[in-house]
DNA sequence: TCGGCATTTCGCTAATTGACGAAATTACGT
DNA sequence: ACGTAATTTCGTCAATTAGCGAAATGCCGA
């Protein structure tokens, strides 16, 4: 519960995985959006440096509410609904 | 939703909560323990500074989940449970 | 193998958070 | 007013987090 909480308290964090609610709106012209946005997309979006948001990603994954697949060079990133679902149902249960 | 994600991103104030929820097991000898508990109960329990504690029940008051109760020299905290489930619905509910 | 691109990791700095002891504030009884 | 107790606020230091640019790593096509 701790690392989850971490992980949300973070405005970046919250706005991206707000945005991979729903890529086909927040991310315009990412082919494929339901497999995934890639990390440069979400960089752009966010406005801030490459690095930044890989750490972010990486924050986020850990947590367990984003996962990975690579494609070729290409990585894209996409909301665990079942992970985030689980959380805040234990969230709902325990707190 | 930032603030209280905040507030839950630390151990110490997760206890509290938790400990809170059933005020009467986990501090056994406070007397009408349903309307709150002192905070130096709670620092006893916690095992840490007055003054740390203070600022832990300052935050999770800020956030919405505790709530005070001035009695002459002593305050008591309790738990704020409207708040904290309209929290974990929101959560449910945009996250 | 090389060059180009995507992404992660590293090293550094600045900001924020956490914890403590001391000082300040509030409340109470004499 | 004074002394005691409860609690908050303040000042300080240490640890953690956030953000950046550069270096490193991984993938691909020629």
């Amino acid at each position: 519960m701790l690392e989850e909480c971490k992980a949300l308290s973070n405005e970046t964090r919250l706005a991206i995985l707000d945005w991979l609610k729903d890529p086909a709106v927040h991310f315009p012209g990412a082919e494929g959006a339901d497999a995934g946005v890639c990390v440069g997309l979400i960089q752009r979006r966010a406005g801030c440096s490459i690095s930044t948001i890989s750490a972010h990603l990486a924050i986020l994954q850990r947590a367990g509410f984003l996962r990975a697949t690579r494609r070729g060079q290409w990585i894209h990133y996409r909301r665990d609904e079942d992970r985030i679902r689980a959380f805040t149902e234990r969230l709902h249960r325990d707190l």
